[in-house]
DNA sequence: ACAAAAGTGTTAAGAATACACCCATGT
DNA sequence: ACATGGGTGTATTCTTAACACTTTTGT
């Protein structure tokens, strides 16, 4: 074990998802470097000596696609994924934290080089090819989410601050790929106690006024089954 | 990115569990090694540059325990742990995998060089004192292994190839740290088609002989709720 | 005979599912 | 008036949880 000992490339990736028009998209990015230069990716760098796979996290959102880890719910545990040939320079692993969005617009960000980054989110559903071995890395984190969607209350982190049930229900649907009753739904989401109205109500189209709600003050992560 | 970028310090550890006498165990070496010379820690090494972090666990566990990883089911998605501050060298990241083992007998191994290494499987309600953030790992792998049992069939790993109901109702409380009842365990367990009856009994102690069952060929991890 | 684990069913409460109609609004 | 999403209740099925006694063996 001297100072000379050498590790494998290390690098970090987001998996940071948004609702789009009810829909479930995922971050992305086009390559600005060999290998897999213009191919779409997660957003992601190496990780240097002197900085946290957390840090190396922010830093790459921020200049890839211009968002700051403040707009964004990182959740659970980072996962580590082992990735042979994924990097012609040799053994590489990668952690992917997955994290969650809401009302971000990913805008370019032209940092040193300013060759193209090109971020967006784009639907699940209609995935290009990815680098490297990001497909499965993001489609590990969809069932991730599905899980805990199915289970907590984390797609707070996926909504806006208020919002109304067919909203709510929107969501899980999106993340859960299903259909969910709505009178179940509703029986369901309100005898968990995460949810309360606002009070107001939202007057928009030819239809009548939802009323609005809010997650509960200090809500935390908790356990259920939708 | 050139070709001397420097990576944080690598690391992989393994947290194996065990049963013994119907308690969860967990595998443990003493470390041969400053940082922490001395202190219980789980197996681990550090992962170079031509190795996958599977390969290093694999020679950690053979020249730390003895322990082939052919005895052990590896379970899931390894994690990264961020730990600052966990070695004087630098930010270090390490890599956790969680294996189930059964039957496993650790045997000090000496290789290259002769320092304890002393292995154990330790149960988790008399842990020490651990080496690094090691005691957290463990906590969460245990977290993650209770999920895992309420809703799957893992603990096919922790057990033998045959066992009788009530072993398999003792692993299961073992790991969740709860009783359950006897004739609902079996109701339900018997229910999922997971488990079959080799049609022997085991006629040990004084008291009536006990039908011995086996988990069923290509009984792949399935979900269930207990 | 007795100690010790093996084995076995029923009931009650709660959770999940399936299902159809009226309401309030804007155009 | 009509189109659109908002909102509501009940019956059925399934799952879970609580609970105690008889059986078979070795000593």
């Amino acid at each position: 074990m001297n100072e000379d000992f050498e590790f494998p490339i290390l690098t970090v990736d987001g998996v940071i998802f948004q609702l789009v028009n009810d829909e479930l998209c995922v971050l992305l990015t086009q390559r600005a470097f060999e290998p897999f230069l213009g191919a779409w990716a997660l957003p992601g760098m190496y990780i240097s000596k002197d900085q946290t796979s957390r840090e190396a996290l922010e830093l790459t959102l921020i200049q890839k696609t211009g968002i700051s880890t403040s707009q964004i719910e990182l959740i659970e545990q980072p996962y580590a994924f082992d990735a042979p040939q994924r990097d012609p320079r040799g053994y590489a692993v990668t952690i992917a934290y997955i994290g969650l969005a809401r009302d971000v617009m990913p805008g370019v960000h032209r940092g040193a080089d300013d060759k193209i980054q090109n971020p967006h989110f784009t639907s699940l559903a209609k995935l290009p090819k990815l680098a490297y071995d990001h497909m499965s890395i993001v489609q590990f984190a969809h069932n991730r989410l599905k899980i805990l969607a199915a289970s907590s209350n984390v797609l707070a982190g996926l909504l806006p601050r208020t919002f109304t049930l067919l909203q709510l229900q929107s969501a899980y649907e999106a993340v859960l790929s299903r259909k969910l009753d709505k009178r179940n739904f509703r029986k369901k989401i309100q005898s968990l106690g995460l949810i309360e109205t606002t009070g107001e109500s939202s007057r928009e189209g030819a239809h009548r006024p939802a009323q609005v709600y809010r997650f509960c003050n200090g809500s935390t992560l908790r356990h259920h089954t939708i």
